[in-house]
DNA sequence: ATAGGGTTAG
C-alpha cells in the first residue's frame, strides 16, 4: 500500500495551497477536491493558469467528466476568459510542449462552446488549436460544423472545411461531409455542394441517402426554372449508385413539386412512394394538403386528409394548420372551428397564422361575433393579427 | 467510445 504524505506549509492562501498540492505531486483526485471545496467555501477564483494546470492533470488522469464540468463553468463566463487567454494559459502552465492531453482538453473546450451555444468561439478555438499544433477530433469538428450550419455561419464552415482538407490531419467522415453539404445547400451554394461530393468520393467516403437527399432538397428550394429537373437528375444518380429513394427523398420531392405549382407531379411521386412500399407520413400529407389548398383543389385536399386519418396518423400542428386552411377557404368554417378547438384540447398551441386563418374564415362567413371572440383570445395571449388572407 | 457522436423532409 502506498501512502502519499503531503507537507503543507501553514498558510491560509488557497492559491498557495493549490500550488503546493500540485508541486508535491498529490493525487489529481485530491487536487480537484481541494479546488472544488475552496472554490465553493472560500469563494475564490483561481487564475486561468492554475485552472489549466488542473485541466491538464485531469486529462492525464482521464477524468473527462470532471473536465467537462470545469470547462462548462469557464465557457459560461466569457468575460473572465477569452479563447486566446485560455490558449496562452495552457502554453504557459506546461513546461514541456503541448501534448495529446492538451489536445483533448482543447477538443472538449470546442465541444463546450458548442453545448453553450457559442459556435463562433468554438470556431476561434478551432483556428487557435491549429496555431498551437493541437489536433481536434472529428466528433468535436462535426459538432462545431453542425452548430455553425444552424447559425448559418457558412463562411466559417467553408473555412473549416478547406483548412481540414488542406492540412489532412483530421479525417472527416460521412457525417462531416453531410453537414458541410447541408450548410452549402442551405445558402444555395449548390455547385460547391456538388464539389464536396466529389471531394468525399476522392477520399474514399461514399455518399449515402442523406447526402443525396440534402442535395435534392437544395435544388428543390433554390434555383428557378428547371430546378426539379436537376433534382430529378440527382435522384437518378442516387438510384444508380444503389441507394433507393427513402421516406425523406419522396417527401422532399413532393414538397418540391407542390411549391413549384406542379401538383400533378407531386401526386405522381406520392403514388410512386406507395408503390415502392414507403409509408406516407404527416410530413407527406401536410405538404400535399397545403399544395392542393394553395391551388384551389379543396375537395382533393379534404379527401387526402380523410385518407390520412383513416391510415391511423394523428394530425400534428402542421397538418391541422393545413386542413383548417382548406376548410376556411371552402367556407366550411364550423368544421374548421371544430378542428381548431380539437387541437387546443389536445394541448397544441395554435400559431398566429392559424388564428389569422380562422378569423379570416369567420369574417368571410359573416360571423363577426366569432371573429371578435378569437381576436380577443389572441390579444389576451399578447399576440397580434397581421394580415388576414386565405 | 480512452469522453463524446454529429447529418436530410412539412
Amino acid at each position: 500500500m502506498v501512502t502519499t504524505e503531503i507537507h503543507l506549509e501553514t498558510t491560509t492562501n488557497p492559491t498557495t495551497v493549490l500550488q503546493q498540492l500540485f508541486n508535491s505531486g498529490a493525487d489529481t483526485d485530491l487536487v480537484l477536491s481541494y479546488f472544488d471545496w475552496s472554490t465553493r467555501e472560500c469563494k475564490i477564483t483561481y487564475t486561468l493558469e492554475l485552472t489549466c494546470r488542473l485541466l491538464h492533470s485531469l486529462a492525464a488522469a482521464k477524468m473527462y467528466w470532471n473536465i467537462k464540468n470545469l470547462l462548462n463553468g469557464l465557457v459560461k463566463d466569457e468575460s473572465f476568459c477569452s479563447v486566446s487567454s485560455i490558449f496562452r494559459a495552457f502554453s504557459s502552465c506546461s513546461g514541456d510542449r503541448l501534448c495529446d492531453d492538451h489536445s483533448r482538453v482543447i477538443d472538449m473546450l470546442v465541444a463546450a462552446y458548442v453545448r453553450n451555444k457559442k459556435p463562433h468561439l468554438g470556431f476561434e478555438a478551432f483556428k487557435r488549436a491549429d496555431d498551437y499544433g493541437l489536433k481536434l477530433s472529428v466528433v468535436s469538428c462535426n459538432q462545431l460544423l453542425n452548430s455553425l450550419v444552424k447559425e448559418s455561419e457558412i463562411e466559417s464552415v467553408e473555412y473549416m472545411y478547406k483548412e481540414i482538407m488542406r492540412k489532412r490531419k483530421i479525417e472527416l467522415n460521412l457525417v462531416s461531409f453531410n453537414i458541410v453539404i447541408h450548410g452549402l445547400c442551405k445558402v444555395g451554394k449548390l455547385n460547391e455542394a456538388s464539389d464536396v461530393i466529389e471531394d468525399m468520393k476522392s477520399v474514399g467516403v461514399s455518399p449515402d441517402a442523406i447526402t443525396y437527399n440534402t442535395l435534392i432538397d437544395g435544388h428543390c428550394k433554390k434555383g428557378k426554372t428547371g430546378k426539379l429537373y436537376r433534382a430529378d437528375a440527382i435522384l437518378k444518380d442516387m438510384v444508380e449508385s444503389g441507394i433507393p429513394a427513402d421516406e425523406f427523398t419522396f417527401n422532399i420531392l413532393i414538397d418540391g413539386f407542390c411549391k413549384d405549382g406542379n401538383i400533378l407531379a407531386a401526386l405522381k411521386v406520392f403514388d410512386e412512394m406507395q408503390t415502392q412500399g414507403v409509408k406516407a407520413s404527416l410530413i407527406t400529407y401536410s405538404s400535399l394538403i397545403h399544395g392542393l389548398c394553395t391551388y384551389g383543389k379543396l375537395d382533393e385536399a379534404i379527401a387526402l386528409s380523410d385518407q390520412m386519418m383513416c391510415s391511423g396518423l394523428k394530425p400534428d400542428i402542421f397538418t391541422y394548420s393545413a386542413i383548417i386552411k382548406v376548410f376556411c377557404k371552402k367556407k366550411m368554417v364550423d368544421k374548421a372551428r371544430e378542428l381548431f378547438d380539437d387541437l387546443v384540447k389536445k394541448g397544441m398551441v395554435p400559431t398566429t397564422l392559424m388564428y389569422n386563418t380562422m378569423i379570416g374564415g369567420l369574417y368571410s362567413k359573416g360571423d363577426t361575433e366569432g371573429a371578435k371572440r378569437l381576436k380577443n383570445e389572441l390579444a389576451n395571449k399578447g399576440m397580434k393579427i397581421d394580415n388576414i388572407s386565405l
